[in-house]
DNA sequence: AAGGGACTACGAAGTGCTTCGTTGACGCGT
DNA sequence: ACGCGTCAACGAAGCACTTCGTAGTCCCTT
């Protein structure tokens, strides 16, 4: 499998929407952005055909309007994209990335239980 | 104080490069960044005089050779990136983009307890 | 005083991203 | 059969990013 390349910020975008209906025409994508506000309609499906040649989502075309779904699950880019910003800026360290991210977003009780518990996962891995 | 740009990859290369040298002359960054495998000499002056335009860093013109220095501190930088990732990437949720982050990049033991330790001083200011 | 090395400045080209208007096809309702 | 709304396709334009060659300047050495 070839590795997809890296949506840029607007494809991310596109990605996001498609994430969530699972599926989608032009139509249903440009609402659920935003309609006008994000863009032309135009401007959508020109996005979508681009995304669908680099291979970021595929197309069905046996109804009129054609129905676009994601190719990569949200999770595999998401790791992607961290992956990609530890490298360029913060050398490899998880550990700072993850102390900025602390320090950007003050996530709240909750969220801070959910990472406790996902350190405590990893480390019982490790025994 | 005007927001700074966000930095391109490549000047995010020459901005680390100087985070490091804290300050130094184009041929001290160009060689710091791999020499010619990165990119020519002039590229990086070009480089460097676009980020001066933008804002990214200062030069000391008093020298023949100018010497330039990064405007912003490492961690308000890496900071803004986190931030914009977990924005367009994973909804504003950190506690997701840490989840990722620790699945993209096992961090050995170390890691781990410094990141344990992060979490602690956050909760003890809560209170 | 001339030559050469190191430096900045400039300009230009190529690429990718983003946006949108226009064109042409399709099919439904009248 | 006609017209209208909906759709995909295309082309073009503008902008940012990246890269590098060339030209000009300065100063040190001979």
């Amino acid at each position: 499998m070839p590795d997809l390349p890296r949506p840029t910020p607007t494809e991310l975008i596109l990605l996001r929407a498609l994430w969530t209906l699972r599926r989608g025409t032009v139509r249903e994508v440009h609402e659920a952005v935003g309609g006008d506000a994000f863009g032309r309609y135009t401007t959508v499906l020109k996005l979508l055909q681009i995304m669908t040649e680099k291979g970021l989502v595929e197309r069905d075309e046996s109804q009129r309007a054609h129905v676009y779904r994601p190719v990569v699950a949200a999770e595999r880019t998401q790791r992607q994209l961290v992956r990609d910003l530890v490298d360029r800026a913060f050398a490899g360290s998880t550990a700072r990335l993850v102390q900025q991210a602390l320090s950007a977003r003050h996530p709240d009780a909750e969220e801070l239980a959910e990472i406790r518990r996902l350190l405590d996962s990893l480390e019982g891995d490790d025994r």
